[in-house]
DNA sequence: TTCAATTGTCACAGTTTTGTAAAAAATGTG
DNA sequence: CACATTTTTTACAAAACTGTGACAATTGAA
């Protein structure tokens, strides 16, 4: 169950938000103080935060600077009265996720949480041992497994993998994967991501030319699934 | 073209917000009774609708509540003339996306409209599952199911669906279709449109020649509806 | 009712995308 | 530097998808 927290000052807000959420199937917290819900933060640790910018006791500004100074870690969306774009800068720059206009549409807040929340739990799980059918991987050792069989892999295979695996069961792009495991700075062909598949299917599956873990989207990129 | 419905009995008001509204470009309707505003909402669709609460024939409330059930998915905003508090969030637990107290200033209304409908229109797409009639569609899996079946769908028709889905209870022009999802620079017939019309319906109608939720309307295009 | 325009339907050919292997380039290692 | 390994490109074959044209059916207007 993700916890949301709200810190804001007008209850119009605040309880609007709250309303919305517990629709959605989040647990909410309030608070409309900014020291106080600077300390329920750090205490609860909620999944994502609403940060409203004008607040008593302590800034919203302040708030998300010292959260991700203490090492807080998970979304933060603000909240603020003004469009001005200095201040969404200064938002984001200190660690804001994104940065939200009153007035905003509640409904499309909401969306917003849905999709930020989505985004992170894909990433979220870190693992160091993944095993599906025959296979076992882990990561931490760069050791893997089909079988009884020792599978050598490349570290940029490893990686391929370990994309795949986060996102276990959705159609991946062959630019995600570009730019995810290669990263933004050196960009090879997208023909090079299919030789990588073939490499893998090698490996991993028992029948290579017809996979059941590494599956073609036609026009669209792969699939990996257990 | 954003059409915004205006349910609302104070001739005043309403005239008002039609001539500001107009000025920006947007299609307005008036409707000044609250039974007919329901059903005016549910024949036209509109991207945006302004509700006054205290209405004769059915209060803005109920045509709130009302709608959301009928599956209108498109910004709300109640305008009220009491401050209160409860009614506010009374409002926003009807599903209502934004409340706004008379007197308002028109240009600060305007402004709200404009950015709710900006806003929604950057995420109006970012949905992964759509489900209607005994059908569902995943975009991230690229699964598609009716019934207990499995539908193998291209990549184009996907894409066709979420924008149909993205306009539903719209009528969608071949044009539109043709702009939206293949692009501006390559450009096949608008009978192509027609063939993809044919596929899908196929797929994901229970009986493709008598269709109910792909409609042809007779030059002009075609409408989804769930 | 008739006629012209629009839409439904189908199959085929052309195009694009992917599978595959092998060679070339880059990288790291002692 | 020479070698092994990894990474990327290239080329061709195979597969999947897309767009078109033809003709039938339907619709809307006169």
């Amino acid at each position: 169950m993700n916890k949301i927290l709200i810190i804001e000052d007008d209850p119009a807000v605040s309880k609007g938000l709250e309303i919305s959420l517990r629709k959605e199937n989040y647990e909410t917290l309030i608070s409309s103080d900014g020291e106080k819900g600077f300390l329920t933060a750090l205490k609860i640790k909620p999944e994502l935060i609403l940060l409203d910018i004008m607040l008593p006791g302590k800034n919203g500004f302040d708030i998300c600077k010292d959260l991700r100074l203490s090492g807080y870690n998970f979304p933060i969306i603000m909240l603020s009265d003004k469009a001005e774009e200095a201040d969404k800068v200064i938002g984001l720059e200190l660690g804001a996720d994104d940065y939200v206009t009153k007035p905003f549409s509640i409904r499309e807040l909401v969306a917003r949480i849905k999709a930020i929340l989505r985004r992170r739990s894909v990433i979220k799980n870190d693992f160091d041992i993944f095993k599906f059918d025959d296979v076992t991987l882990d990561f931490a050792k760069m050791e893997a497994v089909k079988g009884d069989q020792k599978i050598e892999m490349s570290l940029k295979e490893y990686e391929i993998m370990k994309y795949f695996i986060g996102h276990e069961g959705n159609v991946v792009s062959r630019n995600d994967l570009l730019n995810e495991v290669w990263g933004y700075d050196n960009f090879p062909t997208t023909r090079t991501v299919d030789n990588y598949i073939l490499m893998l299917r090698k490996k991993i599956e028992t029948n290579p030319s017809s996979p059941k873990h590494i599956i073609t989207y036609h026009s669209a990129g792969y699939k990996f699934v257990k």
